[in-house]
DNA sequence: CGTCCACGTCTAC
DNA sequence: TAGACCTGGACGG
């Protein structure tokens, strides 16, 4: 969901879920969570919400007893109010749904106490969401680039002398002190409206609009150019937010995705380019790349970031293999022979720093021991399969509440592997295939399940075999 | 089965 | 400037 038009939508629809509804009883979090408690303690309360950029802030209000109207506290006392800040990582939003149990990957939960009984969720199937209770808009990210304007385009503006604004300008519109809001898909969409190389300098782009804004007055320029990068900045997202379904959302299928879908003219698009920036965040652009974009070569040979990769995933199986062999050799046996192994290791490591000698490679395996040790000392301790319950279950999200464990151990998904190998079980299939691959557990067939994005996804990537052949 | 990729921050060499 | 933090879908072998 989350660039500052989806924040936004959903902003939109916690108002319009919780309007006139009464909420109470216990905040809940889910036992995962590492995020902090929401502690409140008023019997009854209503739910708002606003978005600013990239969070989103609910405010609880305190409600007097309605059914204890003569009991009410003095007239006088002012309602009590919390406010929760939300940023939703790449995959958070809220859900509103009856409250029979709760939504997998629901983390943070509100119960209406009017019937039917209603849940309002934050569900985030990553975690890479946070929430900060009692607290206010972030200090460090700038003014919205949707519902503050003028004072976004200020703020850039007053800053262009900062060193920052010599980075390519679609690094810097992912910085969020200047830019709250844009994402990247945004930041594609805006540069590509104005056919901006997304790698030439910020300070190009926004040294020339300084002048502008002075302008004003004087010099008919002659009106018809359109809107800048700046008012883009803003205008781009509000055309999202009129869309009027939930904004990016490729998992949600249907009328509001499509439209969505059809209004992207760059991010993802198969006649698009695309390469990964300084940050490694894929870029989408169309024309020249610009001066300032990353180079792949290193020193002589050219090699692909996929092949490099590749080739370094191979080192590093070599080197563990190798090592392997290394363990299985006695402790006595002759340091000769140790030698030739480190030579091996090295040659495999190429380019690797320095040459692993012997007294490295007897420290690793040192370590190597202990980390094993370690694993088992912990699981005696309290962290044994058995505490876990989770025999029956194949992932993380299929534990139920009752699996959790009660001492506060985290239980992470590699976690979740190991006890599982331990206990003997197979992982469940990654995907319900039948033999001819053409159907999942639904019924439907693959090609009529995939989704837009994933067609585009391969088509594109069936371009680049095909241009990278050339 | 393993690898890559995804709407975003963060901190630690 | 890597990696860590996470889950899960697509795809290749």
């Amino acid at each position: 969901m989350p660039e500052g038009p989806e924040l936004h939508l959903s902003s939109r629809f916690v108002n319009f879920v919780c309007k006139n509804r009464i909420f109470g009883g216990k905040i809940i979090k889910s036992l995962v969570s590492r995020q902090p408690d929401v502690e409140w303690d008023a019997p009854y309360y209503t739910i708002s919400a606003a978005s600013r950029g990239k969070e989103v802030k609910l405010t609880l209000t305190s409600q007097p007893d309605s059914k204890n109207d003569l009991l009410k506290t003095a007239p006088n006392e002012k309602p009590r109010t919390l406010d929760i800040i939300f940023q939703f990582g790449m995959s958070g939003k809220f859900d509103f749904y009856e409250a029979g149990g709760l939504v997998k990957h629901a983390h943070l939960n509100f119960f209406t106490v009017d019937e039917p009984k209603m849940v309002l969720s934050f569900v985030d199937f990553r975690r890479f969401g946070k929430w900060h209770v009692g607290a206010d808009w972030s200090e460090d990210r700038g003014p919205c680039v949707l519902f503050e304007y003028p004072k976004f385009r200020e703020n850039v503006m007053n800053s262009l002398d900062k060193l920052l604004f010599n980075r390519p300008i679609c690094e810097v519109m992912l910085n969020q002190q200047y830019f709250n809001g844009i994402g990247n898909y945004l930041r594609a969409e805006i540069l590509y409206r104005l056919k901006i190389p997304p790698f030439v300098s910020a300070r190009s782009v926004l040294e020339p609009l300084v002048a502008k804004t002075a302008d004003d007055t004087d010099q008919p320029k002659i009106k018809i150019e359109g809107p800048d990068f700046l008012q883009l900045c803003n205008l781009v997202p509000l055309e999202v937010i009129n869309l009027g379904g939930t904004g990016y959302d490729p998992k949600e299928r249907g009328e509001s995705y499509s439209a969505f879908d059809k209004w992207l003219q760059c991010y993802y698009q198969p006649n698009m380019k695309n390469m990964a920036d300084h940050n490694k965040r894929t870029i989408w652009y169309s024309g020249p790349a610009g001066p300032m974009a990353p180079t792949v070569k290193v020193t002589g040979k050219k090699q692909s970031r996929k092949k490099k990769k590749k080739m370094e995933m191979e080192d590093q199986a070599e080197i563990k293999k190798i090592k392997l062999e290394e363990k299985s050799i006695s402790e006595n046996e002759n340091l000769k022979e140790m030698i030739v192994r480190s030579k091996k290791i090295n040659s495999a490591a190429k380019d690797n720093v320095g040459v692993p000698h012997v007294e490295e490679m007897k420290k690793e395996s040192r370590k190597r021991k202990m980390k094993l040790e370690k694993g088992i000392v912990e699981e005696k301790n309290g962290n044994a399969a058995s505490d876990f319950k989770v025999c029956k279950h194949t992932s993380l999200t299929d534990l139920k509440l009752s699996d959790y464990p009660t001492d506060g151990t985290r239980v992470t998904r590699s976690r979740v592997k190991v006890i599982l190998k331990e206990v003997g079980l197979k992982q469940k299939p990654s995907r319900s295939v039948n033999k001819n691959g053409l159907q999942n557990k639904d019924g439907v067939t693959a090609e009529n399940k995939e989704t837009n994005h994933t067609k585009i996804k391969k088509r594109s990537a069936r371009g680049k075999r095909a241009s990278q052949q050339k």
